[in-house]
DNA sequence: GCTAACTATCTATGGGGATAGATAGCTGAC
DNA sequence: GTCAGCTATCTATCCCCATAGATAGTTAGC
């Protein structure tokens, strides 16, 4: 249940729409967090009938009306109480590690292709979270600039580092596992290189 | 839906009743994949209907019975197939890189918490696993050298070899998550010294 | 003025997993 | 002989999420 904390996090910052929020969602917090509209929309009802939020109907366009949430004192308090809260630790359930222990079933082209897959998969989300740092160093990112805009000076320091901090610990382990699939795409290599030994 | 592909790759070893995968899961591969016994029981019937399966009744004790699970030809087509299968990505959902991003937030101590129980998970998987490679090299794995039990000699090689290769990657990320969050104790040390400057 | 692309919201369905709990037989120790 | 702890299986519910699709208004360019 951390959509309903990953909302909180973003309408931090300003009221916003669900259709906002699904925008950000793409692009702010990717690949760390991810939700669809349709899981959007409901949940933000949910959370202004807990009290959490407030939704005002402002017009749009002639006809049109969109509906803008903001944060209640409520929900500043739940999400300063989920931040405050020791997170729960799940079991891991990782498809790329369980197939890789079985790697000998597959044709070495595929386990080949896979592994290739994973690093492409990789090295595309490092390349969004080194372009994330480069924001947050540059103060190009528009989240990040609003949210210290609001907050007091004092803090600038703490909520930068933080974010780089989060960020740069992605980037480590894209990496991490970009270097274990290349580790995976030589093992292979060495295990079908059958018509001669291995160099003495 | 990989459940299925991971009841397939422990029935690939040997006949086994459902109480024996739900703890051949806490076991053998826990914390690469895990299911209740709720789940196991109805996949199992699931799959026996799609004739990946057969389960026979075999008698236990004087009065009762157990159900026995092997994988038939259509099941090991099944999981042949699934291991030459591109693996599709889903989007990260990262409760605790959520929270690093809005750290923030939370009390310094709070937040030190936070972090150390991070730490304290990965060093349990850490371990754990450390003990996995052990047993491939000591050959104390019991369901791996059954399984080697049922392979030809020329492919041992590559079976202990892609088991190892898994731990190891699983190990290596378990250590950066444990290198990250230390980092992360510095941060909130660093951000938290107001009284004295950083030393020149 | 029309059309394409974007903004905005909502409903429906199904799958999978977490959690809880019910039931029942077996085994070994005291 | 009985009780604790293990083996064995099944059902039910709730929540979350993924996917698909329906609807409608807006904006900007041609």
């Amino acid at each position: 249940m951390s959509l309903r904390h990953a909302l909180l996090a973003l309408l931090t910052v300003e009221r916003m729409t669900g259709y906002d929020l699904s925008k950000a969602f793409q692009a702010s917090v990717s690949h760390v967090w991810h939700a669809p509209d349709s899981q959007i929309y409901p949940e933000l009802r949910r959370m202004e009938a807990d009290g959490l939020l407030v939704g005002t109907e402002v017009p749009w366009g002639p006809r049109g009306m969109k509906r803008e949430y903001h944060v209640t004192e409520a929900g500043r308090g739940a999400f300063r109480a989920w931040m405050n809260e020791p997170l729960s630790y799940t079991r891991e359930r990782d498809p790329a590690h369980l197939k890789a222990a079985y790697l000998e079933w597959a044709e070495p082209d595929a386990a080949r292709a896979q592994l290739r897959a994973h690093i492409a998969n990789f090295e595309e989300q490092r390349t969004e979270w080194l372009e994330k740092v480069r924001e947050i160093d540059t103060g190009t990112s528009t989240m990040l600039e609003k949210r210290l805009a609001h907050a007091p000076a004092s803090e600038h320091a703490a909520i930068r580092a933080y974010k780089r901090y989060t960020y740069e610990g992605l980037i480590a382990r894209a990496e991490h596992e970009i270097q274990w699939a290349e580790r995976g795409l030589t093992l292979i290599d060495e295990l079908n290189r059958t018509d001669a030994p291995p160099p003495a």
